[in-house]
DNA sequence: GTCTATAGGTGGATAGAC
DNA sequence: GTCTATCCACCTATAGAC
């Protein structure tokens, strides 16, 4: 008996309240979504919630840990790929497609889980829940440091400040690259342009994108007149 | 008698009614402030916010109305400014500014409502709300369509659609930047870094990080190993 | 216009049977 | 582990006195 790793139908119970949870959460937002709702949805009772994972934030907690860490996983081994093709010279263009490419790929993966999540998560980055965000932060926070820290060596004139700014600036990008992707779509069709482009082609854009802001060979002086240091 | 213009202190009510939702907005969020909590912070009555807009949702498209009508015309007249200026030919790093820096002037106004708001409406935009968005959306239409344009007519080669992602991928770099403004100034203070920079240092940092981006002139290839056609 | 009081509904959480 | 029934806090909105 007992022939899978997961035989006891809690477990489904468990997931099954987990993929409701994330798919109403992206929907709808956290706070918009009811316990009732979900239960509801995942075909669970109303108490199940409170008993798998202790409270409502219990389940919001559980509902990022299961994806963020592979989604961790993924950004830090291409990191070391870029590292080990590098041979010392940090390859900048690699960098940048280790982080990002793994969100854009969940972005329109054939699991919809996957999809919700992503919305879900740049929804969340820019939530007001304090809470909530610093939980997310230390989930975060070592892909963030490897990143930069990355980063600044493949820039070394760059201060470091000026590589956090950046990274920001590349993390708020592609958020909102991932999160509101209704709302281009919308706009490309109001202008009878189709949105056809697979992940490969957006991700593409938006790397060289990047790309070129982090290099920063713009004619951009510090003030209106004044010339580059 | 009446020696201004608005004397009743029924105006007063009304914005200051404004003023206690937009901090608890961008505070909280919308959906966590209750009609108790609003009122309360206001000194008004708990049933004022129904006569003054009718409903909660009234005084949300109030909260927004507000702030965003001067920010659209901000930007729109610096736009106008640029093309005076340019006299034909079409200035990007101007347009950037025009684009950019009100936003960034709001979230270091000497208003603190100026600074909520903002931080409110880059919540908003990746927010979960589809009739909320949209409303946003009509709002932003004429700043979009106008910018994207000119943005368009100043780089000639590029094809309209890359220009609508470049745009959003614009907007998701200033809506971070302004929305999660808290993030980076914990993570810079974690690295012994003080977050001392004023506006017109991190706008710049931002507009030369974006029209590198614009002018496209890193040597990032379609794929890892293609050349540049 | 402002206020009190309350209706009418939904939220998260729990007790206790099975 | 699952379910029903229920508690109680809180929400928005409104009726009606002042």
């Amino acid at each position: 008996m007992t022939p899978r790793h997961s035989p006891d139908p809690s477990t489904d119970t468990k997931t099954a309240l987990l993929d409701a949870a994330e798919r109403l959460f992206a929907r709808d937002g956290i706070a918009e979504s009811s316990l009732r709702a979900i239960t509801s949805k995942a075909g669970a009772n109303l108490a199940s919630v409170n008993y798998h994972f202790g409270s409502k934030e219990g389940l919001v907690r559980a509902v990022f840990a299961r994806r963020l860490e592979p989604l961790n996983r993924q950004r830090l081994g291409s990191l070391e790929k870029c590292l080990e093709q590098g041979q010392g010279v940090t390859d900048l263009h690699c960098l940048l497609q280790a982080f990002v490419q793994p969100a854009m790929t969940m972005m329109r993966s054939q699991d919809a889980g996957d999809r919700e999540f992503v919305k879900l998560l740049g929804q969340t980055l820019f939530g007001p829940s304090v809470e909530l965000r610093s939980t997310l932060f230390e989930e975060f926070r070592e892909v963030g440091e490897r990143f930069t820290s990355e980063l600044g060596r493949a820039l070394p004139g760059v201060p470091r400040k000026e590589i956090i700014w950046r990274f920001h600036f590349m993390v708020g990008a592609l958020a909102h690259t991932v999160a509101a992707r209704t709302t281009v779509s919308h706009q490309l069709e109001c202008l009878n342009l189709k949105e056809d482009d697979d992940t490969e082609v957006i991700t593409n854009r938006l790397v060289s994108f990047l790309l070129s802001g982090w290099e920063g060979l713009a004619t951009a002086p510090t003030s209106t007149k004044e010339p580059e240091e």
